[in-house]
DNA sequence: CGTATTTGACCTGCGC
DNA sequence: GCGCAGGTCAAATACG
């Protein structure tokens, strides 16, 4: 109810280095400009402003700004908070361009069972105290994707990517009077999340943080030649 | 009828 | 140990 209602600001590229911090004060931001599109594939994302067949912000929305972070807050869950800024897995060279986020660091995202347990009930939803999950608790907390997130300059809170996500709750944040969304991909086999929240400076602003590599295409190309090898 | 969204409750982690 | 905040689940509801 957004759209077309309002004077539509246009693409406007606002390298403000207010930005310093986001919803997450333990999260380094990125000034990529224009690179991250060659990291978003790196995850997997192809965010294409030239190709609005594909999935570029194509609603209105432009692009702002695009910042990663790193989270292994597997074994270092206190200290993940303090070592973001200097985290020494960032390439020095990554003025422009978010880190190495890259799973490999991450051993917990390559056994892609990890989120996917038939058990899917974290323990939560007022299920019996039978026996939930707490065994994952013991000796490893919940296990975090590396993430990485985007601020873009839109009036529509959910910006169209190219995939179908589906929301599963939302939370008022403390920092933000606005309301924070969350979504996982509907293919079930994708364990890809995102938040999306708007600035609490400034509500033109919708930061989009990503959790996650997806293990799929975009449902704009249901049937791509994926198995090209046969 | 199937799928997506809404919303309250519950769980986990962290700071004090 | 307690309280707060964030994150997730699942039933109910809305919509195509």
């Amino acid at each position: 109810m957004d759209e077309g209602d309002k004077s539509d600001p246009g693409p406007e590229f606002t390298s403000n280095s207010s930005w310093s911090l986001g919803p997450d004060p333990d999260s380094v931001y990125f000034f990529a400009n224009d690179r991250e599109s060659s990291i978003l594939g790196e995850f997997g994302w192809n965010f294409q402003p030239d190709d609005p067949n594909r999935a570029g912000l194509h609603d209105g929305s432009d692009l702002t700004e695009g910042f990663g972070f790193q989270d292994h807050e597997d074994s270092n869950k206190s200290s993940h908070r303090a070592l973001q800024s200097s985290d020494p897995a960032l390439p020095v060279g990554s003025e422009s361009k978010v880190g190495d986020l890259t799973a490999s660091s991450n051993p917990s995202v390559s056994s892609s069972s990890s989120e996917d347990p038939p058990e899917k009930s974290t323990g939560s939803g007022g299920k019996p105290p039978e026996i939930p999950n707490k065994v994952r608790k013991k000796g490893q907390k919940r296990i975090r994707q590396p993430r990485f997130a985007f601020m873009t300059k839109s009036e529509v809170d959910h910006l169209e990517d190219g995939y179908r996500w589906r929301k599963y709750g939302q939370k008022a944040v403390k920092n933000s009077p606005f309301p924070r969304s969350y979504y996982r991909c509907t293919n079930s086999r994708c364990t890809v999340k995102k938040r999306v929240e708007r600035s609490s400076e400034d509500p033109t602003i919708v930061i989009t943080t990503y959790e996650g590599q997806h293990c799929h295409h975009t449902v704009g190309f249901p049937r791509v030649s994926t198995d090209s090898s046969r």
